[in-house]
RNA sequence: GCCCGCGUGGUGGAAUGGUAGACACAGGAGACUUAAAAUCUCCAGGCGGAAACGCCGUGCCGGUUCGAGUCCGGCCGCGGGUACCA
């Protein structure tokens, strides 16, 4: 008997599916559709196990799928422009279109092994000019359609390299490599109306049934809408033209509760401030230091400057508050300014008790006269409370929601201000300031201004000869490529410089993916049969940006005539998996030459003597649990090793099991071995059944009892996404195969089902068993298994007995047994006996074909 | 800070509100073997007990329920996102 090579088998059956093609997408007639897609890869250089994991749950799909009867559509791609590139060229030297084209060959090395069902003549990557050059496209058809304008926007910009710093790049307020001082600048860039989706893209969500309850959720609370009450503050002492200050708050009903006013230091009246006042102008430009992300400004320590101007109260002019510019207004969300309840928001307490401004209880628990004085009081809003300082009579106990909408009515009826809905959802900046981009395709013209390029033009390609030696955009200094004739009037022009956002290229390449070589960024057909996505796949880290992106763009395609009506919701279903998370290893005994911690592999790294230390140099090493497995951390591990060592079937196996798809999986180099020596072990099995006599043998029927449970539960967990569920229940089938006496016959059928229900997961080896006991066909592409329900019936169950809510006994019933008569049992069970000794029970709970609960 | 998750043996994890720890890993004992590897059998949450069995036990505190890992409220810890990482 031949022993498991993984090696020969996995060659010689993937030339098999070649052969045969048929993981080659076409459209038919005779056969329903489906479109299952992974969230496509950064060319990062390596594959690793996340990667596996996520094209292994993929292709599960994809190949139950297939034995299902569907017309599968499973392509790959690469999201392949983006910043690693240049920071491996200004880095390391060379190109970033060199850099990137070879870590997407090696990838792709690294990806054909596994024995993925793709269909690889789909293949793309976002950086070909012919992907590219159609996004331009849609760029020019968004412009012409006004989904897309210029507006000034602040931008985190490094002082010392003169370059704009993504938020990664910004370290504690420093940029990462000069560790300058950050600063804000303002620049003028292009942005995608999503703003004026935001009902939509919020309503729709309901529909997204298929989706996970907490993507949606995500989402709804990313658009942020809200109804809240719009008004003005007047200005008292402000510079000229700052007569109303707009606001907007949530809170209407603690209007009568707020202590100051607060405006963002990139408001235009704290801009105005201070070119009047040197002290101001110095907290501004302290504020911005700490760069524009929403987490920095929010998480640092809250600082005010009281402008000395006060504001006063619409409904109340006599009542006049303080005006401080504050660090923690954001200019981007609201009118960028704030009205601080110090008694209602903890921040808002917070800031006062700093700069020693009153607190005014609005309202109090019923159940108590205390007022606030270190800890805000924030009910729910659906809690009722007792107002005793608002528009309404004091002393009236409701709800701060009720209050809220009468407080509005009182406003709008006064003139005082008006209800208004708003939305958190800002609209989405698209310009980047680097080179490893889409160009933005148009041109700036003296004449004309802005003016769209020619589609004819298209694609702007990228210029290959640039140099990373300078920090900056290599774009703005290139010799020749700016220069260009104005598409309007045929005088000489400037190129845009700006690049679009990399979340441009992900947000439309699954409809690409239906017609990868069309001359127009889609085929309607082709988009007609195959869209939508039926199954998207991918990390929870994209639940919000990447998929509310995604969603905008089908909207904006369809009304251009790029996607069918139907696309308005291009992922039918969702499924976020976890992440492979790995160990960080930090060296606790040194820095690198610039100052900057070191992290090594895990293959570089050994424990011992209750520590964890470096091979070569036996430093020690301080290991960070369980984070997201990251290039920049070195915590990544390498999947070749495996599938080298033991094949693509472990590495498939190894990372569908144990873990439930979307939790986070840690990495431990132990399973592996298992996975293979299961594997070896049903190979094993099979082998032994091909072997034996024809015939039947004694434990015919319960074998194949258990192979049609089998067939039901794996079924059950491949469509549920249980893939962890589903091999469980491949390893209790496997042990019943191999400790079965039946015959030869009913042997040879159990093992091939077994071989189809691994399919999924283990296609190679499911391939030879299924040659080896003279299966037809590949069985890639034989009918999954039925389960026989008749098979499936028992006759008897175990009821567990419970004495007050305790497992003490239990008892053997027929299935169908009337609940009287389960009761009558129970109560004749020694143990329930025991405890009532002689006494009536207070309660019998039966619930059928579950459990038997005693109350004594 | 804010939004969203997660937390169960030595480890990964299982469990429509109904027998907590399925299925594995690591471990222990044994069989086979000259020996090892491979394979096979058995044991295995903690504490007490020779055993039968008893008590405790799903991050912490409280609640709902005949019954809570699961539902509700409040904490703690970890992870993801936070609009220029992808």
């Amino acid at each position: 008997m031949s022993r498991y090579e993984a090696s020969q088998i996995e060659a010689k059956w993937q030339e098999a599916w070649e052969a045969a093609s048929i993981f080659e997408a076409k459209r038919t007639a005779d056969k329903p559709k489906y479109y299952v897609l992974e969230m496509f890869p950064y060319p990062s250089g390596k594959l690793h196990m996340g990667h596996v994991r996520n094209y292994t749950m993929g292709d599960v799909i994809a190949r139950y799928k297939l034995s299902t009867g569907h017309n599968v559509l499973h392509p790959m791609g690469f999201d392949a422009f983006g910043m690693p590139a240049e920071n491996a060229a200004m880095a390391i030297g060379g190109h970033p279109k060199e850099w990137t084209y070879n870590n997407i060959d090696t990838m792709v090395e690294q990806m054909k092994p596994l024995g993925l069902s793709l269909d690889w003549s789909r293949m793309f990557a976002t950086c070909d000019p012919e992907y590219y050059g159609q996004q331009q496209s849609l760029f020019l058809d968004f412009l012409e359609k006004g989904l897309v304008y210029r507006k000034n926007a602040v931008v985190n910009w490094d002082p010392v390299d003169m370059t704009v710093l993504a938020n990664e790049q910004v370290e504690n307020g420093r940029g990462w490599r000069s560790g300058a001082l950050v600063e804000r600048r303002e620049l003028t860039q292009w942005f995608f109306k999503i703003s004026d989706y935001s009902e939509e893209l919020l309503s729709a969500l309901d529909n997204l049934e298929n989706w996970p309850a907490k993507v949606r959720l995500m989402q709804e609370n990313w658009i942020g809408k809200s109804t809240g009450l719009a008004f003005d503050f007047t200005l008292k002492g402000a510079p000229e033209g700052f007569d109303k200050l707009p606001i907007y708050t949530t809170r209407a009903d603690t209007m009568m509760g707020p202590t100051f006013s607060a405006i963002a230091a990139d408001h235009p009246l704290a801009k105005a401030l201070e070119a009047q006042n040197p002290e101001i102008a110095a907290f501004c430009t302290e504020a911005r230091k700490l760069g524009t992300s929403e987490e920095a400004m929010e998480k640092a320590e809250k600082l005010g400057f009281d402008t000395g101007i006060t504001v006063l109260h619409p409904a109340d002019p006599t009542i006049e508050l303080p005006l401080f510019i504050a660090n923690f207004v954001l200019m981007d969300y609201g009118t960028g300014a704030v009205i601080g309840c110090p008694a209602h928001d903890q921040r808002d307490l917070d800031f006062a008790r700093k700069y020693d401004l009153p607190v005014i209880d609005v309202f109090k628990p019923l159940d108590s006269d205390e007022s606030v004085q270190d800890v805000a009081f924030v009910p729910a809003k659906t809690e009722k409370v007792r107002y005793v300082h608002w528009h309404g009579e004091a002393g009236t106990e409701i709800t701060c929601k009720e209050a809220m909408a009468r407080t509005l009515a009182t406003y709008e009826k006064n003139g005082w201000g008006t209800a208004q809905t708003q939305y958190r959802l800002r609209d989405w900046g698209l310009s980047r300031q680097r080179y490893w981009g889409c160009p933005i395709p148009v041109v700036h013209c003296d004449n004309c201004g802005v003016v769209p390029e020619k589609k004819e033009n298209l694609p702007i390609q990228l210029p290959d000869d640039v140099s990373f030696d300078k920090p900056g955009n290599p774009l703005d200094r290139h010799p020749t490529w700016r220069d260009c004739i104005c598409p309007n009037c045929g005088k000489p022009a400037k190129r845009e410089t700006d690049t679009m956002d990399t979340f441009v290229d992900s947000s439309w390449y699954f409809a690409r993916f239906t017609a990868p070589h069309s001359e127009t960024p889609t085929d309607m057909a082709e988009a007609e049969y195959w869209m939508n996505v039926d199954q998207y796949i991918g990390g929870i880290e994209h639940a919000i940006l990447h998929l509310l992106y995604s969603r905008f763009f089908a909207r904006a395609m369809q009304i251009c005539g790029h996607l069918p009506e139907k696309s308005i919701e291009p992922f039918d279903a969702l499924f976020t998996q976890g992440m492979v998370t790995h160990a960080i290893y930090e060296n606790a005994e040194r820095k690198d030459e610039n100052g900057r911690t070191i992290y090594h592999y895990p293959s570089e790294v050994e424990e011992r003597d209750g520590g964890t230390f470096v091979k070569k140099t036996g430093e020690e090493i301080k290991v960070i649990p369980s984070a997201k497995m990251s290039k920049s951390k070195n915590n990544v591990v390498d999947p070749l090793a495996i599938i080298s060592a033991y094949g693509a079937d472990t590495a498939r196996w190894f990372v569908l099991s144990d873990s439930p798809p979307e939790r986070d999986v840690e990495w431990t180099a132990s399973g592996a071995e298992a996975a293979h020596k299961h594997l070896s072990r049903v190979y094993r099995i099979a082998s032994e059944a091909a072997a034996m006599d024809t015939g039947a043998g004694k434990d015919d029927e319960t074998l194949l009892r258990e192979m049609h449970k089998a067939i039901r539960d794996v079924t059950l967990g491949v469509e549920s996404f249980g893939f962890n569920a589903s091999i469980a229940k491949l390893y209790g089938f496997t042990n019943v195969l191999a400790k079965s006496k039946a015959g030869g016959d009913a042997k040879r059928q159990a093992a091939k089902v077994l071989a189809q229900l691994m399919s999924p997961m283990t296609p190679h080896l499911s391939e030879a068993i299924w040659d080896m006991l003279g299966g037809e066909g590949l069985i890639a592409n034989a009918p999954w298994p039925v389960a026989d329900e008749a098979m499936l019936v028992e006759d008897t169950v175990t009821l567990p007995i419970q004495i007050n809510g305790k497992r003490r006994g239990e008892l053997e019933v027929s299935k169908d047994l009337e609940k009287s008569e389960v009761e009558k049992l129970a109560l004749a069970h020694e143990a329930v006996l025991k405890a009532l000794d002689g006494g009536a029970p207070k309660k019998i709970i039966v619930v059928p074909g579950r459990i038997v609960n005693v109350v004594v």
